[in-house]
DNA sequence: TTTATCGTAACATTTTTTGTGACGCTTTTA
DNA sequence: TAAAAGCGTCACAAAAAATGTTACGATAAA
């Protein structure tokens, strides 16, 4: 994976963060920091997983299609595809060398159980965690600012 | 991580296969097939690791500092160093977005508890379960060209 | 019928990763 | 003691991947 994943995580937030209303991808791109067409990318990948829905036209916009508390953060990976942490190199193997011939496959077990143990990881979290925890920090960002007091966000995954 | 975690398995698994002789960084990447300052690179982090040790001038080469069974893919990976399966989106988000100031901070526990999910995984593989992995892959790809058998490989990991 | 949106393709740019050549240093060995 | 075979590493080149941009069609609300 690249920063996609991180980026999802900030549109789902965001689209959390304001139930009532639909929100137009140029307005997530300016809180993003990017281009719209970036983001309509990624919602669309979003939506094939059934966590985001769209609205064309005036008035349109971005919502969630569940509450936050019921999109896990697992399901988010999921959406945005095989896009690989785990990478093979590609390099074209010695056609002698058995090692060469074989570790690839050996690897394909390795990366299969580490793949199972992020989703396992990141099932523990949900979108709605994700807002608490944003509105946690902005306080403890806030008071600091304002008196020096600081707190520690709980931190609800195992 | 990008596939230098695959090369650097790929390489280890190599020295563990002739455990009597040194092996130069030139052999390493004709069996990889890449350039053999490519291959020094790595090897140097992994020297730093304490993992393989090298010795300059003629008849140098590299070899694993302890036996195969004692190296885990975990140290490996740590070797590698932090080059982040886990990266964070580095746009500039909107300075009035609470979400875009502090989704980071959010992530950030969310990938430490990933990153150790990893760790936790890559523990349960040594560098000899490779090499035993790669050595039944040949021996079953060999089979199969003889005589049409083939033989599953275990899996030793949890 | 104008306007605000999405959808998407084509292209451009930037960033990251990988590869290459060159050259100095060290140790073995003839 | 000089040649040879290694490593160590820098600077640069090339390739690959990711991200950003422009453009334009389609659609529905106003």
């Amino acid at each position: 994976m690249n920063s996609r994943f991180s980026t999802a995580v900030h549109i789902l937030t965001l689209l959390a963060s304001t139930p009532e209303e639909r929100v137009t991808s140029e307005y997530i791109a300016m809180s993003v920091g990017t281009n719209a067409v970036v983001i309509r990318r990624q919602l669309a990948l979003l939506r094939e997983a059934g966590l985001v829905e769209s609205k064309g036209a005036r008035g349109g916009g971005w919502a969630l299609t569940r509450t936050p508390e019921r999109i896990r953060l697992s399901e988010v990976r999921a959406a945005l595809g095989k896009e690989a942490s785990f990478r093979m190199h590609r390099n074209e193997p010695h056609p002698k060398c058995v090692v060469g011939q074989n570790v690839r496959q050996a690897l394909e077990g390795v990366y299969a159980g580490a793949e199972q143990a992020v989703m396992a990881s990141l099932k523990g979290w949900t979108v709605a965690d994700m807002l608490r925890e944003v509105r946690l920090a902005a306080q403890a960002a806030h008071a600091t600012a304002g008196n020096g007091v600081k707190r520690t966000p709980r931190n609800p995954a195992g």
